[in-house]
DNA sequence: GTGAAAGCGCTAACAG
DNA sequence: CTGTTAGCGCTTTCAC
């Protein structure tokens, strides 16, 4: 059987309250004892068990990370820096994926909650405003990545989605598109919101009639987006230039061009969002708006750590600058346009 | 605060046993206190706590599962089938990227241990016998996926990879290729040696000899493999085809040569194995040795599942078959190599 | 400096 | 059928 205090204690000749006190480095013990009960510990192999301690009011160390769908690399690569940045800091991540479907979303905060993790970072996109109220009402250490909730005070970090949108928007702008599709995950989330705004803004800016049927929604998955870029592809007014709110469904539009004999960025040119490792990968690689995902993982698990450490801690938003990676896949209208 | 089992009993004018035996649907009790208790369970909105249950040596209803990299779309897409298959059966799971270094292996199995999960699934490559052969020892539950451990007794599902390797070599070979290379990440773990061996024994077959110079070993990032295949290509003798041993080094293949102006597979056919997201992605469309991916992560997690409710189970080692996804990087040799 | 003892929330005999 | 009670392994006063 596994050694538990008692174990180490008996062997070390003292309590168990010196060897928890020897553990936990709080109060005092002369260096004789602390030394040899350090030594028994060794000997026996002794690791103090996370769930006893839990038990007693502190904390399991852990915390819950829900995501959408860790086959997107975007989120695989937001859930890598917020696992290192935890381990960094003496926590495990327990990770869900959602599918962005408010039931597993439930289920999973209550099964997170009742393993009691010390708190809960939430990157799914849906729509749960009751969710997270019930969260925060029951005072429960929660943090946003990566979408916002801007009606309710909790901890978030994200990119500016608006200037993103606008960034993406304005680069094809100039490169002298006019004719400029979105392809959108949900409209009705927030970040997808804020860079259409953007993409809207940068029209505008440069007097350019916005189109509604320009801007298309498109299920999560590579072939939905190409299923939708497709349908554009094909209208009689095919634009010049798409948009796609991530790269995954970047990723979907490309497929769709070239499954028409038609080229990138010759025929359409496409801006993603995200900068995955997607982006490099794809030919042509993908110009796209990048987040700073390894610092937004590394920032939210301090904004949690902090707020766990101190539940009354002042919450905070942090907002970081995306930045547009020009790469290939964005040239100007019907420049290489000559098959 | 959070409701207890004794708030239960006491708003019930019940004892908490009665309480907990409805939770845990044992004992006999009278549908009317069951339905009572219930009722007040809902009210009180009660959830039981998994900490204090499991310290009382029932189980902590949490997986731990050990992979190198979570950014690596393979391992994402292993992590998303086993949460999926362990929270179907109401598990959770703690994911550890370890890099493939040692230390961090140990550091987080010894983490893992200490929260009690109730078994770990490990999917690192690196030659760790001495870790698992601990772990058996302690008769701790223990899977291993997509890695061979031969030497030791250890439930494991993993793909034939000699199959694979030899299935990739063929293929290229039936193609006319006679000079096949390797990109291995790292030849001391049996996968990759099992890959490789299959390739020698396709060439041994069709009668080719065997270069040592054409085996090459390279880092797991996606530019490691894009180095190491610049310089075979930048040799005085390059290979006509490359036998990636995963995909995302595949792709750092199709880079280096298209940095070069030459395309695939005009100037080089590629195979790649796992047939992850990327194989579809990329341009052109890779062709692959397909891991089973879903139907492994759920095997696993059915196995290490089945050892954690009779530690003296029968070990099983379920070895499945590669298939070959033929897509568009393959051709025979020189065929098009016109420019 | 060190230890005795009272819990943390729950389970599992064992009585009744 | 239901309740009493003794832990599970550890932390934390509070005496000594």
């Amino acid at each position: 059987m596994k050694a538990t205090i008692y174990d180490v204690a008996k062997q070390a000749g003292v309590s168990i309250a010196t060897v928890s006190k020897v553990i936990n480095q709080t109060g005092r013990i002369s260096e004789e004892t602390r030394a040899k009960v350090n030594r028994i510990m060794q000997e026996l192999n002794y690791q103090p068990s996370v769930v006893a301690s839990a038990l007693t009011g502190k904390q399991t160390f852990t915390l819950g990370l829900l995501l959408p769908d860790l086959a997107n690399p975007f989120f695989a690569e937001i859930a890598r820096s917020v696992e290192d940045r935890a381990h960094e800091l003496g926590f495990s991540v327990m990770i869900c994926s959602t599918d962005n479907n408010l039931l597993r979303e439930e289920r999973n905060i209550s099964l997170l909650k009742q393993k009691s993790v010390d708190g809960i970072i939430i990157a799914t996109g849906v729509r749960n405003d009751a969710i997270l109220k019930d969260l925060k009402k029951q005072n429960f250490p929660v943090a946003l990545i990566a979408r916002d909730m801007p009606s309710l005070a909790i901890d978030t970090v994200l990119v500016d989605d608006f200037i993103g949108g606008h960034m993406a928007a304005s680069h094809l702008i100039e490169q002298g598109h006019r004719q400029i599709a979105v392809i959108a995950e949900d409209t009705l989330v927030m970040s997808s919101k804020e860079r259409i705004r953007g993409y809207r803004f940068a029209l505008e800016e440069a007097g350019i009639a916005y189109i509604p049927e320009l801007v298309r929604i498109s299920d999560f998955k590579v072939t939905d987006a190409k299923q939708v870029a497709g349908e554009m592809l094909d209208s009689s007014q095919p634009p010049t230039a798409i948009f796609a709110c991530n790269d995954l469904l970047a990723t979907g539009v490309i497929q769709a061009v070239r499954e028409r004999g038609l080229s990138v960025p010759g025929d359409l040119s496409i801006v993603g969002f995200d900068n995955t490792l997607l982006a490099t990968i794809v030919d042509p690689p993908l110009t796209t708006v990048a987040q700073p995902i390894q610092e937004m993982g590394q920032k939210v698990v301090d904004l949690i750590i902090r707020i766990i450490n101190d539940k009354n801690s002042t919450k905070q938003r942090i907002v970081m600058l995306p930045e547009l990676v020009i790469r290939s896949s964005v040239s100007r209208p019907g420049e290489y346009r000559n098959k």
